[in-house]
DNA sequence: TAAACATTTATATAGTTCTATAACTATCAA
DNA sequence: TTGATAGTTATAGAACTATATAAATGTTTA
């Protein structure tokens, strides 16, 4: 499994998982169009978020289908449990703050 | 500013990352010989973290104090945001489902 | 099976990152 | 002001990353 670090460092991976959160599901065909990247860049570095478990693929027929792997991975979500989260409560307490905003 | 990304896609500034939230607050000297770091690898990477805004230092005296930059950047925020918690009421159930789990 | 379409892999190259060693700078204490 | 201590910067080489072009693979449809 490749480093989801390494994965998401790079700015037009990150805009991908972006895509594909806004999308829910797309092809590299789409994403290619979409950024204006070339299809072998666009394989490429959906290969790379594949292989750290930020994304997963199935094949329909022609096409490849993308879409994000909701669960994270164990990698990234334990640093950030330890880093920020360590302090659940003041999170919790951000998103209430949040929420109250909102409405 | 650095990429806060790309800073923390090196496995040794995560390290260094953890220690500094353990020790709350310390010394280039004391990571160096907590990790068996040479003075300049760990400078360079500290002034890497610093520059992406996620440590900060202060000078006392001989020594430089580095800390944990808690706020976190707004990047690296505003992207989690958008991913993970834009679900924000499921991670607010995810956080209080674990403190019941604490208990 | 051949053509067309969708995507991936191979290759090459430019650029970046990491790390070690050595040289340098800053602060303190005698 | 000199020496000791703490830390940073410079330099260079190896390793890695990104990206473009071209060739190859897998799938469908005629």
């Amino acid at each position: 499994m490749g480093s989801p670090w390494k994965a998401l460092s790079d700015d037009n991976r990150r805009r991908i998982m972006l895509l594909l959160k806004k999308k829910e599901i797309t092809t590299p065909t789409e994403i290619a169009h979409y950024f204006n990247f070339t299809m072998s860049g666009v394989s490429i570095n959906l290969r790379i978020l594949k292989e750290a478990n930020l994304i997963t693929e199935k094949r329909e027929g022609k096409n490849k289908l993308y879409s994000l792997n909701r669960t994270t991975t164990a990698e990234l979500a334990r640093f950030f449990d330890d880093m920020y989260d360590y302090k659940l409560k003041s999170l919790k307490e951000y998103i209430e703050n949040k929420e109250r905003k909102r409405k």
